[in-house]
DNA sequence: TATTGTTATACTCTATAACTATA
DNA sequence: TATAGTTATAGAGTATAACAATA
């Protein structure tokens, strides 16, 4: 049991604020590493993580992305998606159809029971941020989101 | 090649303007991807990379951490800071040295070298930042680092 | 000739357990 | 009895190259 003076800062609270500490990449990766394991947390109930929910939700959605599209929007391997979806089709959640445009290309879409998984896991992984960003209100979560957009999708 | 009619959005904003492409956790997740991608391309002419670095410039600073600090504060396993530790030692950017108040524990500190190579690896890492940052100016930055602040140091 | 999806493979990263020396 | 560092190992994540079908 540490019975440190209240007068000193601790090790972490020195480290914090170092240089390293309030660097931007540095803060990015601590909070995205917090941010996937609350994802992972909330999503094993469903035999979900965040990666597999991902895929899930972009193909539960109506823009019917290629396997293709999914890599580059995810900036995943083609090789990882093949597996990403050769699982979720296996449970049954989304289906790989020939798209009509490109017969080389399979467009992936959710099943109804992909569709209600994706309904149910969203409200958990809401919730789980909502925990995270506990210290965060809505109109600052919204002025996050637009500055981490502008570094997320660079021109 | 795709010759697409202008009036049309392209899949990739489609999947952008979908629920998961403006998620806080998403958007953190692709920021911090980019963020890893541009730090280590800048730290590879130094042989580090963000992970490297990160323990060279807590070792650099006048904190004296223990390795078990490092562990904490990075969020990595003892056993990958063992590791870390070995492989910049053996460069002879840092040292470990018994740390008086513990004999169990070691303290990590850099050595001239190290705070040599520190300085020359955060002007390119500071110079690689700014480009990716570069539809964000000076004060959104000081937002988005107290923001990120608030989810990355939970209280 | 180039691209989509696939398979195989290797490499990095991460997590776990067990051990030692000290506390 | 618990903690700091270490070692070994296995699992997850990532990257690369080669191939068949199609553009």
């Amino acid at each position: 049991m540490s019975t440190k003076p209240e007068i000193a800062r601790s090790t972490s609270e020195r480290l914090r604020e170092s240089g390293l500490g309030s660097d931007i990449s540095f803060l990015l990766a601590r909070a995205n590493a917090l941010s996937v394991a609350a994802g992972n947390a909330a999503l094993a109930p469903f035999g979900l993580k965040v990666r597999s929910f991902s895929v899930l939700a972009l193909a539960a959605g109506d823009v019917r992305p290629t396997q293709r599209d999914l890599s580059e929007f995810l900036r995943l391997d083609p090789s990882q998606v093949v597996a990403l979806i050769d699982e979720l089709e296996k449970r049954g959640l989304v289906e790989r159809r020939p798209d009509p445009a490109d017969r080389r290309a399979n467009v992936v879409v959710a099943t109804d029971e992909g569709r209600a998984l994706h309904t149910a896991a969203s409200a958990a992984t809401s919730a789980a941020e909502r925990v995270l960003h506990g210290d965060v209100d809505e109109e600052d979560r919204r002025r996050l989101a637009d500055l981490l957009g502008r570094i997320a999708y660079p021109r």
